[in-house]
DNA sequence: CGCGGGGTATGACGTGGGTCATATCGGGTG
DNA sequence: CACCCGATATGACCCACGTCATACCCCGCG
């Protein structure tokens, strides 16, 4: 928390603050529909902090007290079990994170931790609450969110399924690629700093299964590993794999 | 649809009907708060359905153009893929099916049917936003559900991960005790009709791997198939094959 | 400089369980 | 009655993948 030392040029400080924290408010799209007035109402209760790689929002069973919007950076929902984690979600910028948790006044019931240096708007639930109830169009962003995550956890689930690890990280990357992926020369980028690990957590595999099928995939030249990011190089390859049957050719 | 050809005694048809309707509203703990003026308002849109086992509420895809409630019976949502079925979810008496859906106003993303003789009551989507929009406790209720369906969902995906499909099982048998369990003489008794198929399509397995395993917990007392329900002699033997290492006495 | 730790890579081995094949047991139907 | 179909059961085979072990690379640190 000692963070901030009492800087000697105090009001400097606290105004470059307050316009970070304006320009972070105006880049959320869950804040667009608000009035100027509302948004200023935000501002005074509204919080910014960073964080660095691998540091921990929270732990499970923390209360959340908090809501939670990413304003730069990347962060992993993590679940801890007896027999290893697994990664259950990634929030990407403008997304809200833990907001279930918030809504329902329920300890979180998994992790979070930044996989990159990444920003992030805190806002009191309390104050969180009364913007709900004054703005209707707030709470059904919330909800489509909460929507589009059941949607994503139950496809997550029924891919899981059984199938050979092989197909589960094809349509791993598949998901990504279409998330987040970019159109460049060399194919399609996912700019995403994934460990072997972690690539592990999220599709329930040990590390060597990902590692074998990554450098197999790489000497292939079906997926290429980068600085903090993958390359796709032709999409239908790898929906070739997920489909089940290899391509022969 | 054909299966109310005009009755001869319309109004004594008709009065049944309607104290029926009224009986399954005042059993749905989600109508509990409503006041007696809203009751009847949802009394002259809802609809009272039977079905029977096997049938199908909807199917992926279908436009949600109705809330659904569970007044007698089971519903199974199930993912249909290329290889097979998927169980997400079994909702049993008292709570809304496919509430997602319906409130984002998008298509189902996956089937549901019955797993026995089952009564429903539908309430037209147009009418279900007005009792929303009106009525916040409701709102409440539905958002309370559609959390404890996501931790499910959450909790399930995290579980299903690599493990023995021995383990997958038992976890799955100690949430339906915990879920609808009734303490008997013999043990407790999960009252649900399951086929082996339908165990499979719950833990992500083959029908093969569900028979072998139920039938050896048969001879060995672990857990007993019976007419329409199971019977597990002893939690704390079903608790120390889910958490790993067999019991060695 | 050497050392240690974390991520990546690769080989050897054993096995859980998916796949296929076959059999038995009702229950429904012509 | 014979016939068929769906659910349950059990055996044989074998391969994907989890487990264990070893090695390499890179980077920070004393």
């Amino acid at each position: 928390m000692a963070e901030h030392p009492d800087p000697p040029v105090k009001l400097d400080r606290a105004e470059v603050a307050a316009e970070r924290l304006a320009t972070a408010l105006r880049s959320l799209p869950m804040f667009r529909g608000l009035s100027t007035q509302d948004r200023e109402r935000v501002a005074r209760v509204a919080v910014l902090r960073d964080y660095e790689r691998g540091e921990y929002l929270w732990r499970a069973g923390d209360p959340a007290d908090h809501l939670t919007l990413i304003v730069r950076g990347q962060v992993k929902i993590v679940r801890h079990t007896e027999s290893g984690d697994v990664i259950l979600e990634i929030f990407g910028v403008g997304e809200p994170v833990g907001a279930i948790a918030v809504y329902n006044n329920i300890p979180y019931p998994a992790s979070a931790a930044c996989m990159e240096p990444t920003t992030l708007v805190r806002i009191p639930s309390a104050d969180y609450f009364e913007l709900l109830e004054r703005n209707p169009d707030f709470a059904r962003a919330i909800i489509r969110e909460l929507t589009r995550l059941t949607v994503a956890l139950t496809r997550k689930l029924s891919e899981m399924r059984g199938q050979r690890v092989e197909i589960r990280i094809a349509r791993l990357f598949l998901t990504l690629a279409e998330r987040m992926g970019r159109t460049t020369a060399e194919g399609i980028e996912i700019p995403l700093q994934l460990s072997r690990q972690e690539i592990a957590e999220m599709v329930g595999t040990t590390v060597e299964s990902a590692i074998r099928l990554m450098s197999r995939w790489g000497r292939e030249g079906v997926l290429i590993t980068g600085e903090k990011r993958f390359v796709v190089p032709s999409l239908a390859a790898l929906e070739q794999i997920a489909e089940g049957r290899d391509e022969e050719t």
